[in-house]
DNA sequence: AAAAAAT
């Protein structure tokens, strides 16, 4: 599309077939409209073919609007308005069952036992989000049907099965695995764990029990009702004989088209279906589910129900998405260490490609002087555990991450990603990572809050890969800019800063 | 490249 009759130097740097500015979700600042910055996303984002971007965006616009957000959460951030209506596919069974379908205002409606609702209460819930009141009355239904569930990140789906798990159990089968949570990584299964046992702290004779790696003794045996595990652990635990699987009733995929598609991941999880025979509720939950994922899901999951969003009702609206052109791939780091003030207003989550990235990083920032944490695959499970208690009780403020922290891991205070490095699919680095992203920045803006996410890009590729995921979304991303870093940074900070007003809300 | 299992 590039018009090789104008070979400028612009044409000449940037031949991008089908990049054309008039569509471009990318939303060009103040100074790239007037050609004041050199940037090299600028000169992407003029025209090249078509007519000047548009120029809207101004920080004063940005504040007004995130103002308007917080306006709009009124007096509970756990019911948000601005959460898309879901859509609903009952299976045959169902159907055939009469119409469970419809919503419940309140949890008492629901009809589960007083104990749980007491857990649920303790949690500071008080309405059922979109998804949980959709999402519950089909999970309850007897008999047993499966369920395949989308929903935006921070809007409930752990409580919704954490709520379904606790309802199917046998109490009078304390030592007997009766219900089995799998999730992605260490960090997201201990979370899971978390919720459970406060949902259930009120309920008689529950036990739980984590199946990560580290946590049972060999020659131990896995006795707990409700098990929360990572799919090796477990697998490895079922065929050594420890772990029992024979009477589990409720199988949860949590992140499942992360489960289901990850070579790896998928053959354990299925293997692990396949040793429990009497499974007869098969629940998968993301806030992501991939055409392709979404097929393989069906058959691991037959006859569910569906709760399903439509790609851009995806993105949630509290999260502010911003990005940063930096000078070069090194040069990112100073940007990086200059934002460091405004990331210890709440707390900061860093997202890097690789873990040596990640250790680089931080000790070059806690050379600089400034206190962050890292985590990631390579460190030992128990100072794992560690360093993500201290992030949720804020006594380290930043945490330097890979993809292992990418998914479902809430922390309420978090009111800043930042996506150091574009998230990419696959050795060849050619595909963005939509899904991912949207997973990454999801880590902020939880339950109706807003939060901030900057991604960082340095050059045609990054910002690119950067600019199909906005289109993918259909979303507009904010430019910051390095230039007016005065503007920048009074924009971020009256972001937090309504972030924070936010979580006062909750109290 | 990262993750998830150890061996």
């Amino acid at each position: 599309m590039s018009d090789p009759a104008k070979p400028t130097s612009l044409a000449d740097r940037i031949t991008r077939p089908d990049l054309d500015a008039s569509s471009a979700s990318f939303t060009p600042t103040a100074s790239s409209a007037q050609g004041k910055s050199t940037s090299w996303a600028d000169e992407v984002a003029s025209p090249v073919g078509g007519p000047p971007p548009l120029n809207q965006t101004s920080s004063s616009l940005i504040a007004a609007q995130v103002d308007g957000q917080v306006e709009a959460l009124g007096g509970s951030p756990l019911h948000d308005s601005r959460e898309p209506e879901v859509q609903v596919t009952l299976s045959q069974i169902q159907r055939t069952l009469g119409d469970p379908l419809y919503s419940v205002g309140s949890f008492e409606d629901l009809g589960i036992s007083p104990q749980i609702l007491k857990g649920i209460f303790s949690m500071n819930f008080k309405k059922p989000s979109k998804i949980q009141e959709k999402a519950l009355p089909l999970l309850l239904n007897d008999p047993p049907s499966n369920m395949i569930a989308q929903s935006q990140s921070g809007t409930g789906k752990t409580a919704a099965f954490v709520i379904t798990v606790l309802s199917r159990l046998d109490y009078s089968k304390p030592n007997q695995p009766q219900a089995l949570c799998l999730a992605p990584s260490r960090e997201l299964a201990r979370q899971i764990e978390g919720v459970v046992k406060s949902i259930g702290q009120f309920v008689d004779g529950l036990t739980i029990q984590a199946a990560v790696p580290g946590t049972v003794e060999r020659g131990a045996k896995v006795n707990a009702m409700v098990v929360i595990g990572t799919p090796g652990t477990v697998m490895d635990l079922i065929k050594r004989r420890q772990f029992d699987a024979t009477q589990m009733k409720v199988l949860c995929l949590d992140e499942a088209d992360n489960m289901l598609d990850q070579q790896g991941l998928g053959d354990q999880c299925l293997r692990v279906k396949q040793m429990m025979p009497s499974v007869n509720q098969i629940l998968l939950f993301s806030a992501t589910f991939p055409e392709g994922v979404m097929r393989y899901a069906q058959q691991f999951s037959p006859n569910a129900n569906e709760i399903k969003l439509k790609r851009d009702e995806l993105t949630v609206a509290g999260i502010q998405q911003m990005y940063m052109d930096c000078p070069s791939d090194e040069g990112k780091y100073d940007i990086l260490a200059r934002l460091y003030g405004l990331m210890t207003v709440g707390s900061s989550i860093i997202f890097v490609k690789k873990r040596s990235t990640a250790d680089r990083i931080a000790d070059r920032l806690l050379k600089d002087g400034h206190q962050v944490a890292s985590v990631h695959g390579a460190f030992e499970g128990g100072e794992r555990d560690a360093i993500l208690a201290k992030f949720r009780l804020g006594e380290c403020k930043v945490l330097i991450t890979t993809n292992v922290l990418a998914r479902g891991i809430d922390v309420q205070s978090v009111s800043m990603v930042i996506n150091y490095d574009i998230p990419m699919k696959g050795r060849t680095e050619m595909d963005p990572d939509s899904e991912t992203y949207l997973h990454r920045i999801g880590r902020t803006g939880r339950f109706g809050r807003v939060g901030v996410s900057i991604s960082f890009v340095f050059d045609r590729k990054s910002y690119m890969a950067l600019q199909e995921i906005a289109q993918h979304y259909q979303i507009d991303l904010v430019r910051l800019d390095v230039e007016e870093w005065d503007v920048t940074e009074a924009t971020i900070k009256n972001i937090i800063k309504s972030s924070r007003a936010g979580n006062n809300l909750k109290a």
